[in-house]
DNA sequence: CGTATTTGACCAGCGC
DNA sequence: GCGCTGGTCAAATACG
């Protein structure tokens, strides 16, 4: 919180600044004008220079538009740079100051979760976009393209047989359309942890199959998420900050159709200057300009094999997402035909919040719904000794274990992760072991295992693995303690069942 | 009776 | 300008 106060100050003293830049140009720019205005009048009175004035109030007018310039002097004004040409500062007055304006408050808004700020926040971006000039359509159009916050959306498809995926937030349905191409109608939800959470959710069948759940969600919550909430939360904000930050995107596609494609996925991670390509086979951009969506798929059983991550389904959502989403991947399902070593150190190294994507890999189980299964009775990184459907090889496991006292970097990561964890002071709970028949109280050793469901639960929905990868990526951040569950709930979601209250015990 | 959901009306954007 | 569509509002209704 401090650091984040600290932040929002330092938003606020560059805002403030950007605000006097903006106030000294638009007065500049009103003088230029002003004195255009009186030497176009002067020359309107002489007709003989008549075409002469309008050539000079054309190119003033064209300048004004140019995007080029704008671009150039945006760039100026974030060097806190003063611009040299007066042509070039009117361009500033004009075009930058909202733009400048509505990034920095999205940028404060997106940073701050407070619920104070921001209604502070709104009520400043309500001022600061009352321009006193009458708005441009192109401006607007603009001001939405560099706001790609607001208008981002993460799609997440999972099978769920219930009407709602339960992530943990509090929902209230306000409309329900029939959507064209789709006999099932779209739910709209809004957030109503806060009154003024500016987040949406669709929710829709999938018209292919119906068993498949489409989950929209647009916005980012500007308020504390319960603690259930923040798996999802944080997975569609990493994910829509995966199409907005630094890392480049480009489409695989091969249907000539671009509205209807389906395309798979390259990013390139910009990491220690080498663009390293990651594949996501099951993940995807649409295309609209105005509103891109990243669509998580967590349907299908298909593997890939075809990047060196290896990313496929399996891998924990956050796995995905670009470095500062520091995650550790321990991926315990089989890759098909994958010709991967059993372990592979994806980057050489782990980095703690540095170097996020590790991967360590056991090839053991078949599917998705057993691989967290398998985690959890294998539970080959805690040191409890189970016995397991799908035991791990002995040399695999060796090999992890040298890896993982070998590398310090890993250590420390453990090392940092314990720390926060135990000082934390979680309570640790009882998690059965089905095969075994033991109870064994997992939360003294490692408290958010106990969110971990100790079995397969019919009552899960697949993304019932966002929860325990999500888990498992926060127990590596040590950034929240606690279970992050993801279920598939009926709309009654107020009623807990008993898998509903274990899961949220920690 | 308070809260959540339903559903028809309304609005804005877009293409023709 | 008109119609279509997606998204939202708000009165009516259902539910606990």
């Amino acid at each position: 919180m401090g650091e984040v106060r600290a932040e929002n100050q330092r938003l606020r003293l560059h805002l403030d600044q950007i605000m006097k830049e903006y106030q000294t140009l638009q007065k500049k720019f009103q003088d230029t004008f002003h004195q255009q205005q009186q030497q176009t009048s002067n020359a309107i009175n002489h007709n003989n220079e008549e075409s002469e004035t309008n050539d000079e109030s054309e190119l003033v007018s064209l300048s004004l538009g140019r995007t080029s310039s704008t671009e150039l002097v945006k760039k100026d004004k974030r060097s806190s740079t003063p611009p040299t040409k007066s042509g070039e500062g009117l361009d500033l007055g004009l075009e930058c100051g909202k733009f400048e304006l509505s990034s920095a408050t999205q940028a404060e808004s997106s940073v701050v979760p407070s619920p104070d700020n921001s209604l502070e926040e709104a009520k400043d971006e309500g001022v600061t976009q009352k321009p006193s000039t009458p708005k441009r359509k192109g401006d607007d159009q603009e001001v939405l393209q560099q706001n790609p916050a607001k208008k981002t959306r993460v799609s997440v498809r999972v099978r769920c047989d219930t009407p709602t995926m339960n992530d943990g937030c509090q929902w209230r349905k306000y409309g329900q359309k029939i959507a064209k191409g789709n006999p099932c109608p779209r739910a709209y939800y809004r957030c109503t942890v806060s009154p003024t959470c500016p987040v949406r959710k669709q929710v829709q069948r999938c018209p292919q199959d119906m068993s498949i759940l489409i989950t929209t969600y647009e916005g980012t919550h500007n308020h504390q998420l319960p603690v259930s909430a923040t798996a999802m939360a944080s997975t569609t904000a990493a994910a829509a900050s995966m199409l907005t930050s630094g890392s480049s995107t480009s489409m695989s596609n091969s249907n000539p159709n671009p509205s209807t494609s389906s395309q798979r996925l390259n990013f390139y991670l910009n990491e220690n200057s080498k663009l390293k390509p990651i594949y996501l086979p099951h993940s995807s951009i649409t295309p609209s300009p105005s509103c891109p969506t990243v669509t998580l798929d967590l349907t299908s059983n298909t593997l890939s094999t075809s990047s060196p991550y290896n990313y496929n389904r399996s891998q924990p959502l956050a796995s995905i997402f670009p470095q500062r989403y520091s995650t550790t991947n321990l991926n315990f399902s089989s890759l098909e035909s994958s010709n991967a070593s059993p372990i592979s150190w994806t980057n050489g190294s782990f980095n703690y919040r540095e170097n996020p994507m590790g991967s360590l890999n056991f090839g053991s189980t078949q599917s998705q719904e057993n691989m967290y299964h398998s985690f959890m009775q294998n539970k080959p990184m805690m040191g409890i000794p189970t016995t397991t459907q799908h035991s791990l090889q002995p040399d695999t496991i060796e090999a992890a274990t040298r890896a993982i006292t070998s590398n310090p970097n890993f250590q420390s990561v453990l090392q940092a992760a314990l720390t926060s964890i135990i000082s934390g002071g979680a309570k640790g709970s009882q998690a059965r072991d089905d095969k075994s028949g033991q109870t064994v109280n997992l939360g003294d050793t490692f408290p958010v295992l106990s969110s971990f469901p100790s079995s397969s639960n019919a009552n899960k929905c697949s993304t019932s693995f966002i929860n325990k990868s999500m888990t498992a990526n926060t127990l590596i951040n040590s950034q929240a303690v606690g279970s992050n569950s993801l279920q598939c709930s009926s709309s009654r979601s107020k009623s807990t069942s008993p898998e509903t209250s274990r899961d949220h015990v920690v």
